[in-house]
DNA sequence: AACAAACACTTGTATATACAAATAAAAAAA
DNA sequence: TTTTTTTATTTGTATATACAAGTGTTTGTT
């Protein structure tokens, strides 16, 4: 549907305008879909974002602020984020010995099984969303997406 | 900058999970540009949509579900949002005398004043984002965007 | 008319986002 | 060594998002 549609715009919009509300209906599109399969296992999006950062650790623990960097959301509280997956056993939570005002965090591997359930989930989901797209028009896509955020 | 680089990934992702990460990542970009423009005049995002909403409406009233459906984020809660709005005096709210259910909202001069004063900042803003692009640059990406919310 | 169902909105609660201030440890400067 | 500055995290507060439950009004059914 188009986007002048969606919002039942009662006036003409420019193609900057349509780009840039087209981007937050869609991402608030594709991130409604998520939520819906994440919250069967009790997980909300950025919660499963930064079990998927510490999976890819490998084992590595990581701190805070480095998490806090790969996040989607610049200004989520990481520290409350970990708090909740702490009460579900997802992941460890440890004073740092070398610096002890880091914290390193890990997660459990009742944390890498929940992942592990998911992870078919949420690809096939996001098969679903793309295989309407060529590869070309994919790359397309994600090169537009990039040169937004240039300066 | 990529989005590999951008949340420092340490796997190697796939097309599609480049797209859903940099959909969410370059509409965050975007919007927290915006919210910085919006806070020195004390609005919020969608504060300033409704607003907006409000002025296409051409001095017609519109409800509360009216509103909603128009919304970018679906399920903000628009009682709580026009709230703010009125104790900033810049919405009216009465009840629909042909259906007490109802509630007629309308944007006041003041209102109407501070989007005026939004506009150009605004507008400047958004073609600042999307000069580096050619219109057919333009029309792909919203095409593209439009795409994945079919099904 | 009396009751049930549907509708429009509000309120409550949990989590998330945004950002400032507080705390505590480490590093740098005096 | 003491003080100051910087760094890493936590806590507090306001707003926003998500969703369920509640309130009052209107509509439909018997």
């Amino acid at each position: 549907m188009k986007i002048e549609d969606e919002i039942k715009s009662t006036v003409k919009l420019s193609i900057t305008k349509k780009v840039v509300l087209n981007l937050a209906f869609t991402k608030n599109y594709v991130s409604d879909k998520f939520n819906e399969i994440l919250k069967t296992f009790d997980l909300s999006g950025e919660q499963y974002n930064v079990l998927r950062i510490l999976r890819g650790q490998k084992g590595k623990p990581i701190n805070m602020q480095d998490i806090q960097d790969r996040m989607i959301t610049k200004n989520s509280n990481t520290t409350r984020l970990i708090d909740k997956l702490l009460l579900k056993d997802m992941v460890e939570r440890n004073i740092c010995p070398n610096n002890r005002r880091k914290i390193e965090v890990n997660i459990t591997q009742k944390g890498l099984d929940k992942l592990r359930e998911l992870d078919p989930l949420i690809e096939n989901y996001e098969d679903g969303i793309t295989k309407k797209f060529s590869k070309s028009e994919l790359e397309q896509l994600n090169y537009l997406l990039e040169k937004i955020r240039e300066n």
